[in-house]
DNA sequence: AAGCGTTATATTTACTAAAACATAACGAAA
DNA sequence: TTTCGTTATGTTTTAGTAAATATAACGCTT
């Protein structure tokens, strides 16, 4: 069987974590369910930690990545600003073509 | 201050992980020592720890990485094989290209 | 044969990161 | 004004990882 390669990628700003692959699932979670409670479940991850990655990637972002509200209608929810919506699309492409990128470069190990 | 994008490559056979950033610093730390006791204390990391990673290393690869000797003058040592040599080549090489790509795919978010 | 600095390995201890638990605040709606 | 499902936090407990400690085996050198 020959090597594979793999990687992460991930976006500082000022040396915090801005984006991951964590913070990217929950986001696409928060965008299909309305909510950081219910994004949190549907990724079988406790509420604190969801919201405490999320507030991390609000305080790196240089804009707003979610618009969250408290209370009134259904409890209040969360949801993601244009913004959020450009930046995991951007991640993803990035993130793939990073994955493309390397599976051509693993050919110089193989042929060791 | 713009964005920053940071990645980091592994190398792995049969879902076992054979080389990553700290197995390559081990291994240049062997190549420099000669012994995998002094490789870990000049990186400042407990014999044992270097020893298991440096085990799996070798369980990992499809050639030997190392040749350790036990007893005899010095009491023995680890050396590099050119197996090793090439690989940890290798990796420093794709590592560097990745980087390079990715610098060119970060104006995708610094533009939005 | 005794000493030395290694490799090799098991066991115990300490630390840190994750999970679990608990509670307050909010604002629309009934 | 009570209820509801959220967001927002603090505190405690658990678990998993890293470090520390201990010991055996090895083979050249003296």
């Amino acid at each position: 069987m020959s090597y594979k390669i793999k990687s992460r990628i991930w976006i500082e700003a000022d040396n915090n974590v801005l984006l991951g692959q964590g913070r990217v699932q929950l986001l696409k979670a928060i965008a299909k369910t309305g909510s950081l409670s219910k994004a949190a479940k549907s990724l079988n991850i406790s509420y604190k930690k969801a919201w405490t990655l999320l507030d991390s990637v609000n305080k790196s972002a240089k804009k707003p990545v979610t618009i969250n509200s408290i209370g009134g209608k259904g409890g209040g929810g969360a949801e993601l600003t244009d913004y959020g919506i450009s930046l995991i699309r951007a991640f993803d492409e990035i993130n793939q073509n990073c994955w493309d990128f390397l599976d051509k470069q693993i050919q110089k190990i193989d042929s060791l």
